[in-house]
RNA sequence: CGCGGGAUGGAGCAGUCUGGUAGCUCGUCGGGCUCAUAACCCGAAGGUCGUAGGUUCGAAUCCUGCUCCCGCAA
């Protein structure tokens, strides 16, 4: 069997699973793997490769840093032969250029059953709009952001109180089993191509930290709880207690009774009403505070407090 | 040398500016009451105030070094 030579395009510890596959595939041969420069990140900006850098160092596979491939036409000179350009959690756009080059095409793995969530964060959508399943899709690429023919498709189903973060986690390893079955397919000939139907694209644009903002009083509870568990651990949702940064981790439905946007602590559960029910802000961390429950935030509170 | 918060009995905090017998909300233990949506009432135990040194008659509190924890931002 001829081997397929490949080069992988990611950055963040989402596309290691799949790196990790094609690495160790007996039908692939892995050409280089380019990611990111390196980035000054955490607490004292400690100089961060990214992780798919990490584990091609580790793996002693050759990788190229830059922050737009676009560019090298140096580097982009040495990819002769490729076959397959796999790309995930890249960061950066593909020009004609670069998408011609492998041939048999570039291929994205896109966290959503294109041509729904069309975008950067179709994990946090999925959630957020209360879907019940969404998938990964295998597109050839194109120059149009993931508007190219489909060539595998793969549901899963998202539990009711799953958050985005395991979600996330779930569909990094379903990445790599729908890659590892796209190369079956390559290998075999069995590649289908299926156009994207138009009429049912949605988006999934980048989100955006105030898009984590929790307005009680103007949603459902059930709009809040998506909110709280779509956007868990990143980017996060917040709201103000006492004019500082509060945190929202985890939240209950209460018994108790408040008005919109009223807030009680007598009780010993941080309350507050929403549109259509009242809310216990069960796992918080107040700003420059770990985090902890509201009962243990109010042991070590006056009463006056404001929320908002 | 990116910015910032913190280290006080088992937990979460106040007290530090304006040095002078260590306090609050819980939890725990003992007792009482009985249903009041963390149930309520009474009582008790439990702290060398992160660490090393300095200033002082006296330091949780002022000064200096060190260790550890956390948030933001990317």
């Amino acid at each position: 069997m001829k081997k397929l030579n490949i080069v992988f395009f990611g950055t963040p510890d989402f596309s290691v699973p799949s790196l990790d596959l094609l690495a160790n595939h007996p039908a692939v041969n892995l050409k280089w793997v380019v990611s990111m420069p390196d980035r000054k990140a955490g607490r004292g900006y400690q100089v961060k490769s990214p992780e798919v850098i990490e584990y091609a160092k580790a793996n002693k596979i050759p990788f190229f840093q830059t922050e737009n491939i676009n560019k090298e036409e140096e580097f982009l000179a040495e990819l002769k032969d490729i076959d397959i350009f796999i790309v995930l959690a890249f960061a950066q756009f593909l020009n004609d250029k670069v998408l011609s080059i492998p041939s048999i095409g570039p291929f994205n793995i896109h966290t959503s059953l294109l041509p729904k969530y069309r975008g950067a964060a179709p994990i946090q959508y999925a959630v957020l709009n209360g879907d019940k399943s969404t998938g990964v899709s295998i597109q050839k690429m194109v120059k149009k952001m993931d508007a190219g023919d489909l060539v595998h498709n793969d549901p899963v189903v998202i539990h009711d109180e799953e958050t985005g973060g395991l979600l996330y986690t779930r569909l990094k390893f379903q990445a790599a089993l729908s890659l590892s079955d796209l190369l079956w397919n390559i290998s075999e000939g069995n590649l289908e191509y299926t156009q994207q139907d138009e009429s049912h694209v949605s988006f999934a644009p980048t989100l955006k930290r105030e898009d984590g903002e929790l307005k009680f009083a103007e949603k459902t509870f059930s709009e809040i709880h998506n909110q709280v568990r779509a956007l868990y651990p990143w980017p996060g949702t917040y709201c103000k207690l006492n004019g500082k940064r509060l945190k929202v981790f985890n939240i209950q439905r209460s018994s108790f009774k408040l008005a919109p946007g009223n807030v009680d602590i007598s009780k010993g559960e941080l309350l507050v009403g929403c549109k259509d029910a009242t809310i216990r802000l069960e796992g918080i961390q107040l700003e420059g505070k770990k985090r902890s429950s509201d009962r243990e935030l109010i042991n070590g509170l006056k009463s006056d407090i404001s929320l908002e």
